[in-house]
DNA sequence: GCCAACGTTGGC
DNA sequence: GCCAACGTTGGC
């Protein structure tokens, strides 16, 4: 299993409303990104990631799960954007902020600190642990 | 609201 | 195929 990190604005995509979704997960859609699309190629269904909301808050806020993989973009018509499914699992309860993960020496090769604007990223088995292990929960 | 970093586009 | 111009993103 490998590990992600999905980065949406709460003004366009929130956590609470990929809760609301529930256990139906929602499309991962308007990526428009290469990079991105590439990691979502990758992606298998039970694949785990973090939910993470830029501008405001600036915080992982969630845990997810892929449940469908790759599959066209239904927002758009041009065949090269795909999109994964993924649904919330459960809140971190004390959101690890980018702050934090700035902080953490063991973190400084995270994509979100060498490249913070990729909106779909890969997140290593140790990076996972380590957010994990700062939100209090296990991982 | 500004600006730096980055990706994409289009002219040559 | 290169590179300048432009648009977008996200942190501050």
């Amino acid at each position: 299993m490998r590990y992600w990190l999905f980065k949406s604005e709460p003004s366009t995509w929130s956590w609470d409303q990929q809760v609301a979704k529930a256990d139906d997960g929602e499309e991962w859609d308007g990526v428009r990104n290469y990079q991105a699309r590439n990691f979502m190629r990758e992606m298998k269904v039970g694949d785990r990631g973090f939910f993470y909301h830029s501008q405001t808050e600036k915080a992982v806020v969630g845990i997810v799960e892929v449940i469908a993989e790759a599959h066209p973009d239904s927002t758009t018509d041009d065949d090269r954007w795909e999109c994964v499914d993924i649904k919330a699992l459960w809140p971190v309860e004390a959101p690890v902020t980018l702050e934090m993960i700035k902080a953490d020496p063991r973190l400084d090769d995270m994509v979100l600190v060498k490249n913070s604007r990729l909106s779909v990223q890969p997140v290593t088995a140790e990076e996972w642990k380590v957010v994990c292990g700062l939100a209090g929960i296990s991982p």
